[in-house]
DNA sequence: TGCATAATGTAGCATAAGCTACATTATGCA
DNA sequence: TGCATAATGTAGCTTATGCTACATTATGCA
């Protein structure tokens, strides 16, 4: 037992004017979070079709660090969002809207590593934090680090 | 039909002697995000214990966007990994462990939206990108952001 | 003090991403 | 050319995060 009376400390709990803006920049991050797994797709696609001509559910598998399964259910994704072609037992091979996206994935995470290396951060470390910290870099902020970068 | 045969180009496909290092950091990131939700809820707890005295589900809610099912069953987790303390029709509040992560979270969220700031980037950008970016700051980063905003 | 209502809890559905185990197809070499 | 094997595909499970709809509990005011 022992349920001591809640004090509802000044009713003025929920929506303060709209001035929620916690709410809208997190929902806005899980927004951007469904995108990720595209945009990680995409670029290893391009690397792959780049350094070898095609790019394969193994070596997909391989690069991206997960099962073949898993490649497997994604690509069927990402062929209904019109990234990819894909055909039974062949390999997988981007559009243009694909492409266009992975171009513009592979730039922005060049200008985070280079931007963070800059910053003195070791090659490493910086890789490892640009494939987080990439998915949520705004055109503003992306801007901002190539205007820092310019500066050196 | 049209299956044209596959060429494998070199047969070289996997594993090249373990320098694939694109798996690993894409493990990483995907382990940090499990970690997101659990940060950006003590982040909330806390906050609002500090503002009201107490963090209620529908407050919650309301800051993080979501409904506050979805908070219950987070809660529940969050009680589970040790985080929060939470009793039927009670408010929410942190154990000594969620607090710790709480306070590094909420030094960690005002050294990123300061360092961002610092570059230029508007006060609503910032906010909005370091919502994301925080979460893939490893502390070297962290540091090196540290360092430059002291070199202002 | 009783009851309308706000807050909390539960049931059950959807999507996404991970996995293992097993089935099927295509390659390429003997 | 046939067949062992590599690659791909499928079935079905798990966990996590959303949701709506409905049930239950607790507050606080008339």
């Amino acid at each position: 037992m022992t349920p001591k009376p809640r004090k509802p400390p000044a009713r003025p709990s929920q929506t303060r004017a709209g001035k929620n803006r916690q709410a809208e920049y997190l929902s806005q991050t899980r927004r951007e979070h469904a995108n990720e797994i595209t945009e990680d797709y995409v670029e290893a696609i391009a690397d792959l079709v780049a350094e070898r001509g095609e790019a394969r559910v193994v070596d997909l598998a391989e690069r991206l660090g997960v099962s073949h399964v898993t490649v497997n259910r994604t690509v069927a994704r990402l062929q209904k969002s019109g990234h990819v072609t894909s055909e039974p037992y062949r390999a997988i091979f981007l559009t243009a809207a694909g492409r266009k996206l992975a171009a513009a994935c592979k730039s922005r995470h060049e200008i985070v590593v280079a931007f963070l290396r800059s910053l003195g951060i070791s090659e490493r470390t910086a890789e490892m934090d640009a494939e987080g910290i990439e998915h949520h870099v705004s055109p503003e902020t992306l801007a901002a680090f190539r205007a820092a970068l310019r500066k050196r």
